[in-house]
DNA sequence: GAAAAATACGAGCATTTGCTCGTGTTTGTC
DNA sequence: GACAAACACGAGCAAATGCTCGTATTTTTC
């Protein structure tokens, strides 16, 4: 079988653009009609090059929702601190949404890869990926915050939670810059609406 | 300009085979993925005889959309009645939902257009009008709840609640027929979470 | 500095796919 | 039954697209 090359420091740099291209046609055309030709002409690369550093499209749609769950790690062990947990639950809400508006503004290409719902095959597995993660990390808010709910419970409103949101965020960011604060306020009131029976702290009346 | 032929009873069949075949392969593989050819086969009919009745692909589309629409407007004029809105909340959503996952879990091929992200322009018209439809109902049913309810909450509210249905149909018509009421109940719970903070009926304490 | 490994090119192949067109058959009209 | 209109066929075109391959250049290794 043939194995990877040791990447030098160019082909490093060639990555991230091909990456880097490839985000932002996905972001215009969908993953779908999204041409490797165009991927790389777009990084300022012949097709041959790309397919030195990739095996394939998808290979490079993986490249790409290994990235964004990478930066929504990130971004989301800088926004959680277990104290949130005490917070009221609209607040509480409004930490987690942000930084996943943030990386989806910053990164056009997420939601292309997050919400669409027309991939191939192979596909699914990085975008189920992406959404588990995110699912995960709002379960674990969510036992941290009421530790008595039973695990099922929990769960099916964490994958809940992350549909509600992966609709939503669509509109969000496709929406004017000025309007942008009203859908998500609108965000959080569904999240807090379907979560509060079994999320809100007693500390509350 | 060609104008269209007067059709026959033999054309009129044929074009209902040809959307039916549609709606099955546009289920099966999404509308991006989907080949006329693979269409013409499934309807038993040769690639010319598609394109006597159909101009292109996405006219293909277009005819399922309306047909989704006219069945979507003929289940809810049957399933509402004005008397839902002194119902209380959960029962009303539930009385809205129950006629939409019908006719979704009838037609395969509507999820592939009502909530797919990856659609070529043209077709953004047709699916818009589908939402628009959905959106346009539940903002009549929430005007006929919340008489005081200024119109642009309104609106807002309408659109909100028929994404996030959108979101969770998916899951709703996928999953196995056992768990599909645990998953309408959880619907129904984020749509009445988010509503009941403007529509909930006063005489609920 | 020479051999090897990695990077780069870009014309073009193999395949797919939406769609056409020449031709033949069935249905409706008078 | 004759003439036209509608229906039907299916081989195959033109364009698009994922990807290859022979060749040439740059970087690393020793």
């Amino acid at each position: 079988m043939p194995e990877e090359p040791r990447r030098q420091a160019r082909g490093q740099r060639r990555m991230e653009q091909l990456t880097d291209a490839a985000a932002v046609v996905f972001a215009e055309v969908g993953y779908a009609k999204a041409t490797t030709n165009a991927i790389a002409k777009l990084a300022g690369v012949s097709p041959g090059t790309l397919y030195q550093f990739f095996p394939n499209k998808e290979a490079l749609a993986e490249a790409l929702a290994d990235r964004y769950r990478a930066e929504l790690k990130a971004a989301h062990e800088k926004a959680f601190d277990l104290s949130m947990v005490e917070l009221p639950l609209p607040e509480m809400v409004d930490r987690m949404i942000r930084p996943m508006v943030d990386v989806n503004l910053a990164n056009p290409g997420f939601k292309a890869l997050f919400s669409s719902g027309d991939l191939p095959d192979r596909l699914t597995a990085p975008t189920r990926a992406l959404q588990q993660a995110v699912t995960g990390r709002v379960a674990e808010v969510l036992a941290a915050r009421v530790p008595g709910l039973p695990a099922e419970q929990r769960d099916t409103a964490a994958a809940v939670a992350t549909q509600i949101f992966a609709a939503l965020l669509g509109t969000i960011v496709s929406v004017p810059a000025a309007d942008r604060e009203r859908w998500i306020t609108e965000l959080n009131r569904a999240l807090v609406g379907y979560l509060s029976p079994l999320a809100d702290v007693p500390t509350n009346g």
